[in-house]
DNA sequence: GCTTGACCTTGCCATCGTGGTAAGCTTTAC
DNA sequence: GTAAAGCTTACCACGATGGCAAGGTCAAGC
C-alpha cells in the first residue's frame, strides 16, 4: 500500500497526467522523483499525496503559480492562516472580476441575439452591432 | 480622411495593436495588405472598417475563429441571420457553462474562506480542504 | 531464455492570443 | 545630412496541457 509507485501509477491514483507530472516535476512544484537505475521515476505516498494536493486545488482553478505557494503554506508548520485567507481571497477577487465580465459580455450580447430575427433574410441585430458604423 | 494609413495608423484608428493586425493577416483574418515599394502595409478606410469590426467582435470575447466566421457573413450579402444568431448562441451557451463553473469554484472557495480564521495560527480551513486525507 | 506488449524516457511541436525584443531598412522632420 | 520615429521579419515568451516519435526497460507468457 505504502510500496512505491511507477509515474503512470502514480498519475492513476492522484488524477494528474503522467506529462504534467513531469512537467511539475520540470518547474520545481514537485520535487524530483526518486529515480531507478535506468531512469524511471518511483513515487511514494507522500509524493502522490502532494500531487493530490495539487489536483485539488487545481481544480479549483488555482493557477500553478498560487498552487506552489499553497503547497508551501500546507507544508509550514508555523504558516499564518491569514496568508492562506489572503492568497484565496485575492483569487476570488480575480474570480469575481473575471465573472463579471463574462456576464456582462453575456448580457450584451443576449440583447443582440434578442433582436436577431434569426431567419433566412440577411438583416440583422447581432451583424449590425458588429459593423463599425451601425451603433 | 479615406487616405490610405500605415499599420501604426490603422492600429490606432482600430484599437488593434501593429502587431495584431500583421497576425491576423498571416492567419487569413485579414486579406494580405497593399504594399509600398519598399514593404511598408498600407491600409484603406475598408480595411480599417475590418479592423474596427474584429475589435468588438473581439472585445464581445469572440475567439478568432469565431470572428472569421462573422466577418464571412457580415460580407455576406446573401447570409441568414439564423447562422449569425446560431453562432452567436453556442458562444454564448459556453459563456453560460464557463460562467457556471467559475461560479461553482468561486462558492465552494468563497465557503472555505469564511471558515478560515484568517490569524496567526496555522490551523486553516483552506488548507484542510485542500489536504488528501481531510475531506 | 526469448518475445511481446505495456510502460517508461526525453525532446519537440501545437494550442490561443498577445507581448516583447532585436537587427535592419525607410520615411519623415528638422 | 542626420536623427528619430516607424516599418519589416524573425524569433521567444507566457500557462497549462496534449500529442507524437524514437528509443530504452520491465513483466508476463511461452
Amino acid at each position: 500500500m505504502n510500496a512505491s509507485m511507477t509515474i503512470g501509477q502514480a498519475a492513476e491514483a492522484s488524477g494528474i497526467s503522467r506529462k504534467m507530472i513531469r512537467y511539475y516535476e520540470e518547474t520545481g512544484l514537485l520535487p524530483p522523483a526518486r529515480r531507478s537505475e535506468s531512469g524511471y521515476r518511483y513515487y511514494d505516498q507522500a509524493a502522490v499525496e502532494q500531487m493530490q494536493f495539487i489536483k485539488r486545488a487545481r481544480d479549483m482553478g488555482f493557477s500553478l503559480e498560487r498552487v506552489g505557494q499553497l503547497m508551501s503554506l500546507w507544508h509550514d508548520d508555523k504558516r499564518h492562516s491569514a496568508d492562506v485567507k489572503a492568497l484565496a481571497q485575492q483569487y476570488i477577487a480575480e474570480l469575481d472580476e473575471n465573472i463579471a465580465q463574462m456576464q456582462a459580455m453575456r448580457n450584451e450580447l443576449r440583447d443582440w441575439v434578442d433582436h436577431c430575427h434569426g431567419d433566412d433574410r440577411p438583416e440583422c441585430a447581432i451583424i449590425d452591432h458588429l459593423k463599425p458604423h451601425a451603433d
